[in-house]
DNA sequence: ATCACTTATAGTCACAATGACCCTAAGTCA
DNA sequence: TGACTTAGGGTCATTGTGACTATAAGTGAT
């Protein structure tokens, strides 16, 4: 039995510098699949809670400590694995930008553009695809883009996030009415200077964050 | 490992003749817990599914084969059981009345009042809860109240069951504009006699159910 | 037969939320 | 100074929703 983590942040697309999502894999180090990229995890220690477990493990391999950690789903196909049947306790996590850099990167480990995969070890494509899908949803209600990005931001920076994840644009104006008709988002009186156009005011999340230890909380419409 | 379920159905109450939920429950017939009524489940043998199992163990135990089988969510805190660390991954079910039927009862088995529960074996009292929370959730956008209703039911029946689920009076007229606005309700032309008023119509839900193997889906709007 | 009673079912109205769109504000850059 | 860009405030038509009214169509009692 094992736990793994799907853990997402935000990075600039390459191409066309928009905030997209990434996330962080491991490269296996034995067999099976050796040499090939996977979702961080190992095998679960028996005096640890399941998101103690995904905790400490995410930390281990990544050196990531993530605020927001929820369980996404318990995977145990038959054929999960070669051999043997493997259960799998699935977390995921998102990060915000300085707990990203917080990351361990070596030979072994590195971001990846989470809508351009190869394929990895085991199943875990398939389990990435289910994280980007619960994602998606929760996002349409809840209040969870603010968990990727920092302490204070744009509102335009939340309607980035937004669209990179419901991969759609959204009308600037209308997205605002929305947000601030929102709880939980307070506007500060500082703005963000050095654009190259009138200064957008910054905001800050000042709503509850999913605890490690609670089960999944009511999410409230956006 | 366990494997667990918990499992709704729909039965009148005794004192106002409402449909009301119920659950099945077995009793422990070993330590820890002897004689402690809890949720049907067992261990997880090693060559099946988890689907798989949590379908097998519920036939086994209590005589049930709910078409709606999907998984809730993978207990592992520490302190679940008296000695050591228990990881259980629990599932719920809705089932038909027609599947309700087959219940083997017994001294053992039992099926109760999912609001009135006495004190539980293990920390099943909190997972019921929280079972309870993702169904009134779920309720809220999806089509899952059919899974608790017969092949065929009048609107009035749907209301009733958003009604025992949501705890809480619903508009008839408005309630029944929004099903016929949603998809997968289609009119039959039966109609319900007997009754001592106009006789309602019979409806059929068309839609996707759940299926074992795959992963939760998105729900439509109701 | 007729009437009281009950729920089914259709429709109305005021109001809130939403999407499409426009306009002015306030910075930067040439 | 003016072109340019995004911030941020507003309008308007459409849609969805809750509260409510009115009629339909059965049953059971008189």
């Amino acid at each position: 039995m094992a736990i793994s983590t799907v853990i997402f942040g935000l990075r600039p697309s390459e191409s066309s510098g928009r905030p997209t999502l990434w996330l962080p894999l491991v490269r296996r180090i034995r067999q099976p699949y050796l040499g090939q990229w996977a979702l961080p995890g190992g095998p679960l220690a028996p005096s640890e809670s399941l998101q103690d477990a995904a905790s400490r493990n995410l930390l281990e391999t990544t050196g990531l400590a993530p605020r927001y950690l929820e369980q996404l789903y318990a995977f145990g196909g038959l054929h999960r694995s070669v051999g043997r049947r493997l259960v799998s306790i699935v977390y995921w996590a998102l990060v915000q930008p300085d707990e990203a850099e917080l990351t361990r990167e070596s030979e072994n480990v590195r971001w990846f553009r989470a809508d351009r995969l190869e394929r990895l070890a085991f199943d875990h494509n398939d389990i990435v695809e289910y994280a980007l899908w619960r994602l998606r949803n929760k996002m349409e209600y809840g209040s969870i883009a603010y968990h990727l990005l920092g302490e204070r931001f744009t509102l335009a920076q939340v309607r980035e996030v937004y669209e990179a994840v419901l991969d759609k644009q959204l009308d600037p104006a209308n997205f605002r009415r929305q947000l601030r008709a929102t709880p939980h988002i307070e506007a500060t009186d500082e703005y963000l200077t050095g654009t190259r156009h009138r200064p957008p005011r910054l905001y800050r999340y000042a709503g509850p964050v999913p605890d490690g230890t609670r089960q999944p909380q009511p999410v409230q419409a956006p």
